[in-house]
DNA sequence: ATAAACCCTTGAGCTAACTCCAGAGTCAAG
DNA sequence: CTTGACTCTGGAGTTAGCTCAAGGGTTTAT
């Protein structure tokens, strides 16, 4: 199986099997007379791997490490294998905790301006831009009535 | 005030100024005979409207673009600047679904796993990498009870 | 035999937001 | 007047995960 009929199973560029050799990821197994990459059928389910790992949203370099376990599973333990599954949920909830952060306080700036068809000169969302004031619930201004805008 | 006051108002590096000067974020409103960067008050609020905005998740492009309508608040409306911040809402919330969705196929291959001191050859999140089966809910096992593993 | 389609290697470029470096000039205190 | 802290410019390097381009060699179909 040549680089281009994996590529075509698997809906990846010929440049990304490439960098992910030359990342260690996956190595031909063979090559032919002329230097053509060739790929066996374990190569291909490793390449199902990796696709399958970087879905759930490793990183190469973790999934590097879990090529390694499973290239010589015997040599280790669940517990091995959990806990990098555990350690990347833990990544992942630090990750949705910062842009809920974000989230919440782009809502209250949202919150606070009308959103209307004046002009910006005293929006309140660049006022707490400037000035860095929490814009406070109690500080919303209804929609018909925007006194500020 | 020159660079090194600045910097230790706000809690960030030289360069990080520099840079920032560099993306046409701010300039110094003057220079000293000898070529330092002085800094006015009104550069100094510019400095803290770009980090107010930098920790609810804008991007420096997007930030210019901030600064575009603050530099000319009276030519832009109310809802020029909400919409920014939708806009942002809604980048924010697609990247916290991607998250999620990584999150909840982690969590399945996290409870389909017993995480014990036991060979990997048979971990079924290593399966499930390899086969790309969905994990069910009812496949999980009991930590005292591991067929599998 | 020849043309199209495929493949090779090497090395550079891309994005974002810095960070660091070399080599030189400026400023303030003692 | 000298020392040390500060600042300047220009350019290169960092991370991640590709993506592209140049200049060739290989295979396969007609
Ligand atoms: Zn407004
Ligand atoms: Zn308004
Ligand atoms: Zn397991
Ligand atoms: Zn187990």
């Amino acid at each position: 199986m040549k680089i281009g009929d994996l590529v075509k199973q698997h809906g990846v560029s010929v440049d990304t099997i490439r960098f992910y050799e030359k990342q260690q990821l996956l190595t031909p197994s063979a090559r032919s007379e002329g230097g053509y990459r060739l790929y066996s059928h374990a190569d291909n389910q490793r390449l199902s791997f990796i696709l399958r790992a970087k879905s759930v949203g490793f990183s190469l370099q973790q999934i590097r490490e879990l090529l390694q376990i499973e290239d010589n599973k015997s040599q280790w333990q669940c517990s091995d294998v959990k806990d990098k599954v555990q350690h990347k949920m833990t990544e992942i909830a630090e990750q949705i905790s910062e842009l809920q952060r974000f989230y919440q306080a782009l809502a209250q700036l949202d919150q606070a301006c009308c959103g209307g068809s004046v002009s910006a000169t005293e929006c309140s969302i660049l006022t707490a831009l400037e000035q860095g004031q929490p814009v406070l619930a109690e500080q919303h201004i209804p929609k018909q009535e925007c006194a500020k805008c």
